[in-house]
DNA sequence: GTAACTGCAAAATATTTGCATCCTT
DNA sequence: AAGGATGCAAATATTTTGCAGTTAC
């Protein structure tokens, strides 16, 4: 069964051309995406405040996760199977590229658990690591 | 000699009331603040655009750093002193609180290094962890 | 048929820019 | 005095909300 109908589905979500278009974007792109790159990537134009509700509707749905960025921006990126609705568990490292500037779930790399001080309670966490990617470094 | 106008002087910044006022507000400041707390914070009201500015001023001087929120919004959080001009090393933990919303500085624990796959050159890192912090766990 | 989704309009909010004026050194 | 910092006005951009019309199931 197609992919992207499978999700939609197993969500329980109605299947509309919007969440279709969108969420294949993210099936097809290697990294994450802005507000932004679906506005400007989908054939079918959208109305922004459509993409604005659809991105929020995947992220009650455990459909993708936002990575926190320093620029005023949130990007999104499809989660793995493991994240179910409301709880998300993307504890992998988020790598931005300074060069080509594209951020990549490197799902392999777990966040490491640190030590917090007395008394502090961890629920989830984010790393978001710059540097070069491995494309960009080989130029 | 006053913390606030050595850092100042020691970025080579002029002294102006208005970063004076916001400097010190990052000082006296626990947590990290966002461009709203700072607004509000302030006695003296300055111009929007003032504030946007000596932010701006404060992180190219390795004065303050921006600390990377899923929300679009960017914290703001005091730099310790081997930040320098242009390059931040702030490779310590942040964690905001679910429950009191304040973003901790926890300095003292520094963002563990991960093992990158093949061609990945990281350069710098920042990981923030959600939770409860250590005043609210008492409620 | 009903509930949910979408588009449009408009409001609210946030950010950037240019320029004249004022302040710091 | 000169350069930089600020305030104001205005242009842009972003996000949210309400409502009416449409679509999926």
């Amino acid at each position: 069964m197609n992919q992207t109908l499978d999700i939609l589905k197993r969500s329980g979500l109605s299947v509309t051309e919007g969440r279709r278009e969108i969420l294949n974007l993210f099936i097809q792109s290697e990294g994450a995406l802005a507000h932004a790159d679906i506005e400007s990537n989908t054939k079918i134009s959208f109305d922004r405040v459509t993409v604005y509700r659809t991105l929020q509707t995947f992220v009650e749905n455990g459909i993708i996760h936002q990575i926190p960025t320093t620029d005023n921006t949130i990007l999104y990126a499809l989660c793995k199977d493991k994240c179910g609705s409301g709880h998300h568990h993307d504890e992998h490292v988020h790598f931005i590229c300074n060069d080509c500037e594209k951020t990549i779930c490197l799902d392999d790399v777990i966040v490491p658990s640190v030590k917090f001080p007395e008394g502090f309670h961890p629920l989830q966490s984010a790393m978001v690591v710059k540097g070069i990617c491995s494309d960009c470094i080989k130029n």
